[in-house]
RNA sequence: GUGGCCGUAGCUCAGUUGGCAGAGCAUCGGAUUGUGGCUCCGAAGGUCGCGGGUUCGAGCCCCGUCGGUCACCCCA
C-alpha cells in the first residue's frame, strides 16, 4: 500500500470506479450530451484559466471584504505576492474574458459554454468536493427575457439527456435596482420586528444582505420568513413583465417549473431571473444546477452596461442524481492467439482493423486459450478472431461471432480486406 | 473549521466474553492439450489505517493520530 493518496475532497475517475462520478464512460456520456446540446443551441466554447486574481471572485461574490475567508475560496499567494484563487465558479472568468477581448463589440448576444473543474476549500459531503466539475453556459450582452428562457431550457435539456431523476426547476425574480430599493427596507423592518426569533447568522445578515436570510436552515427563522413580505409583490413594472415573459416562454416549451418566491441564491450579483434545479435523490446538497441574470456584473468588472445570464451545473451531482445505466464499453474484435508465432500476425491484423475504425485488442499476457476467450467475453467483443497453428499454416483466421457462437474461416494471406468485411457487419 | 459514524484481502463485508486471519465477488490456474458465459476443484492475495498503552495473549479494550463518510458552516 502506498503512502500517497489523492488530496482531501478529491476523487479519481478510473475504469471500474465505484461511484457514478468515478466512471470514465459516464463522463464521456455527459460531456458528449452537453456538447451536442450546446451546438444545437449555438453556444461556443470558452476556456479560461482555472485560477485568477482572487479579487475577481471577491468582486463578484460580494457580501463584505472578508469574503475570501467567509466563502472558503481556495486562495493562495503566488511568488510575486499576488493573491490568487482557484476558480469557485465559471461566470467571473467568462465575463472577464468577454470584456478583455472586447466581445461586446460583436453582434450580441455572445453565447458561451464551458466544462471544467471548480474549487472550494472545505470538508466534503455528499455531492460536494473540493475539486468538482461544472458545465455552464453564459449568454452575454442582452436583457431579452427570451434568452432567460433559452438558458433555462438548455439546463433542463442537459439534465434530461443525462437522465437526472426527480428534478424540479424553481424560478424567481429578484427584481432590478428599483425593486430592491422598495423591497429590502420592508423586509429588513419586518425581520427587525422578529429578530428575537431569528438565528444569530440571520440577525447579522438582516443588516448586510437580508435577502439571504431565506437560505437559513434554522426553524425559527424559517417560521418568521414564512410570513415575511415577498419580493414578488414589490416587482417593478419592468421586472414583472420580464418574469411574465419568462414564464410564457417556459410554458411554450413545456418546461415544468415552480415559482419559489423564497429563492434568492447566494451571489450578490444576481438581478431579475434566478433559478435552481433540485433533485430529491441527492442528500443535503440537492441543487443539481442553478443560475440567474446578472445585469450589473459586466459593468462592475469594467465593461459596458450590458446584461447577461448563465447557469452552472455540477457533473458529479448530475451523475449522482441520474438513473443508473448499463454502459459496458464494447470492443469489436478480440484476437485469440494460440501459438507464439501467431502474435506478430495478430498485431498486424489488429493494426489494420484499427486503421479502419474497428476497435480491436489482443492478449498481452501470453495466457492460455481459455483465459483469452474469457477476456474476449468480458471486454464485450462482438467477434473473437482466432489465430492458431492451423490458421497460420493455411493463411486464414477463424472468426467467431461471440453472441451466436457461429464461426467462419476468412483468408488473410492477401491482407486484412476479407477480415474487415467479416467483422464490419 | 465543528460534530456523529466508519477504517479487516483488489471490491463488499463477517469476525462471539480478548485465544491459529475468514466468506462472497473479482484475479490466476485446472477439470476441458482448439473455444467464453453455467458448474466444479485449486492457488494466490493481509503492516486488521498508523503509533503507543493494558494483557501471558489485542482485529476486539484504552489513549493519540491519520484517513474516509455524512451533517453543520458556506453554497459558487
Amino acid at each position: 500500500m502506498t503512502d500517497y493518496r489523492g488530496p482531501r475532497g478529491t476523487y479519481d475517475v478510473y475504469p471500474g470506479g465505484r461511484e457514478p462520478h468515478e466512471r470514465p464512460e459516464l463522463w464521456i456520456l455527459v460531456e458528449e450530451a452537453a456538447r451536442d446540446l450546446f451546438a444545437r443551441y449555438n453556444y461556443s466554447e470558452i476556456r479560461t484559466p482555472i485560477f485568477e486574481e482572487a479579487r475577481l471572485f471577491a468582486r463578484t461574490a460580494g457580501e463584505g471584504s472578508d469574503i475570501v475567508v467567509q466563502k472558503e475560496m481556495f486562495s493562495f499567494r503566488d511568488k510575486g505576492e499576488r493573491e490568487m484563487a482557484l476558480r469557485p465558479e465559471g461566470t467571473p472568468g467568462a465575463v472577464r474574458a468577454y470584456i478583455e477581448h472586447n466581445l461586446y463589440k460583436l453582434a450580441q448576444p455572445i453565447k458561451l459554454f464551458y466544462i471544467g473543474p471548480m474549487f472550494r476549500q472545505e470538508r466534503q459531503q455528499k455531492g460536494r468536493y473540493r475539486q468538482h466539475t461544472q458545465i455552464g453556459a453564459e449568454a452575454l450582452g442582452t436583457n431579452d427575457p427570451l434568452v432567460d428562457v433559452e438558458v433555462i431550457s438548455l439546463l433542463y435539456a442537459i439534465h434530461q439527456a443525462v437522465g437526472v431523476k426527480d428534478e424540479v426547476v424553481y424560478l424567481n425574480n429578484l427584481g432590478d435596482m428599483e425593486t430592491r430599493q422598495a423591497y429590502v427596507p420592508e423586509l429588513r423592518a419586518y425581520l427587525q420586528r422578529h429578530s428575537g426569533e431569528l438565528d444569530p447568522d440571520s440577525v447579522a445578515r438582516m443588516q448586510t444582505n437580508p435577502l439571504r436570510t431565506f437560505d437559513s436552515k434554522h426553524e425559527g427563522t424559517q417560521a418568521v420568513l414564512a410570513e415575511a413580505p415577498r419580493i414578488t409583490s414589490y416587482l417593478s413594472e419592468d421586472a414583472s413583465e420580464h418574469l411574465a415573459t419568462v414564464r410564457e416562454g417556459l410554458e411554450a416549451l413545456g418546461i415544468p417549473y415552480e415559482i419559489d418566491d423564497g429563492l434568492v441564491r447566494g451571489l450578490d450579483y444576481y438581478t431579475m431571473t434566478v433559478f435552481e434545479a433540485k433533485s430529491s435523490s441527492l442528500g443535503a446538497q440537492d441543487t443539481v444546477g442553478a443560475g440567474g441574470r446578472y445585469n450589473g456584473l459586466i459593468s462592475d468588472l469594467g465593461g459596458p452596461d450590458l446584461g447577461g445570464i448563465g447557469f452552472g451545473t455540477g457533473v458529479e451531482r448530475m451523475l449522482l442524481a441520474a438513473a443508473s445505466r448499463e454502459t459496458g464499453h464494447s470492443l469489436d474484435v478480440f484476437f485469440v492467439t494460440l501459438a507464439p508465432e501467431a502474435r506478430i500476425p495478430a498485431v498486424k491484423l489488429a493494426g489494420a482493423l484499427r486503421e479502419e475504425g474497428i476497435a480491436s485488442d489482443l492478449d498481452y499476457g501470453g495466457r492460455g486459450m481459455r483465459a483469452q476467450f474469457k477476456q474476449a467475453d468480458r471486454t464485450g467483443a462482438s467477434y473473437a478472431v482466432i489465430l492458431g497453428e492451423d490458421e497460420l499454416a493455411r493463411g486464414v483466421v477463424t472468426v467467431r461471432d461471440m453472441s451466436s457462437g457461429a464461426e467462419s474461416v476468412v483468408p488473410v494471406a492477401e491482407g486484412a480486406k476479407d477480415l474487415i468485411l467479416a467483422v464490419s457487419g
